[in-house]
DNA sequence: TTTAATAGCTATAGTCGCTGTAGGTTCAAG
DNA sequence: CTTGAACCTACAGCGACTATAGCTATTAAA
């Protein structure tokens, strides 16, 4: 085989790094592809299929957990694609949990910055604000996501 | 001493878990209090105030390391506020990009979900899209954040 | 054909900010 | 005096990679 599909190529043709592809084969994400004579990985054709897949969902922000679901229900063509659907619309709903909160942490760095006044530290609004939740006009009484 | 400020009452007082504050403790973010007899550890009002402190800039989605100067800043009283100004300023902008981010992934995800009108995986919307960054509307090229 | 550069390999540790567990000790109430 | 809650240390685990060390294989040029 003259230009067999090594990972870099894989690599390069997907946008995922070399590294990552190997992790991705680990947790079983990809399938292990045959291995050359001196033990190096080739791959198929199929292999960037999916982990242009993988890729693209990573970049919409499904977990791999769901991508995982995903990968094999996009085996199943005969299926119904209510349960990918399902996903999709669970993910949206993620997304725009992370907006309203990000959102509401925006308004509140906002006024902290534009009440400032410059100055000496003892007079700094964002660290008196800092000290005393008291101080703000929104709920954001979490610290996670 | 009758009422001592214990891991637990403090956790109450500042809604950190206990295990958060003696993770605190041990990356140098919490100085570490007195102990008891018993090497139970004893806190002032000071741990109280500075554990709020944390807490709140969490909440507000800084990261440890920015806090970590934003404590040390807190305390130069006579100092200028401007690097404290700056710190919460990258946090804003921080803030934004990903609301940017996020925002273009809502876009797309709304488009899968109002285009799939159901039926077999084979015809799914939802999995040809992931299958093929071409079919996307906005540039959501990156996996992070 | 040899050699040097590049690309690949495994295994392991580190990132961030916690959270949870196991297996023990101390304290406070009844 | 006993029970049960709260505390202690030390370590593993999460998600999704990323980076490093120390090798081996392949490939292109000399």
């Amino acid at each position: 085989m003259p230009n067999p599909l090594t990972i870099g190529r894989v690599a390069k043709a997907t946008g995922c790094k070399v590294q990552t592809i190997r992790y991705y084969e680990q947790i079983g994400m990809l399938p292990s592809p045959d291995c050359s004579a001196g033990n190096q990985r080739i791959y198929e054709p199929a292999h960037i299929d999916r982990l242009i897949f993988v890729r693209h969902a990573r970049e919409l922000g499904f977990p791999l957990n769901a991508i995982r679901d995903l990968l094999s229900l996009a085996d199943e063509l005969d299926q119904s694609c209510e349960a990918a659907d399902a996903i999709a619309r669970e993910q949206l709903v993620e997304v725009e949990r992370r907006i309203e909160r990000l959102r509401s942490l925006k308004t509140e760095l906002r006024r902290m910055i534009r009440q400032c006044k410059g100055g000496r530290i003892a007079d700094c609004y964002v660290i008196e604000v800092l000290n005393d939740h008291t101080q703000c006009v929104s709920n954001h009484r979490e610290v996670g996501a």
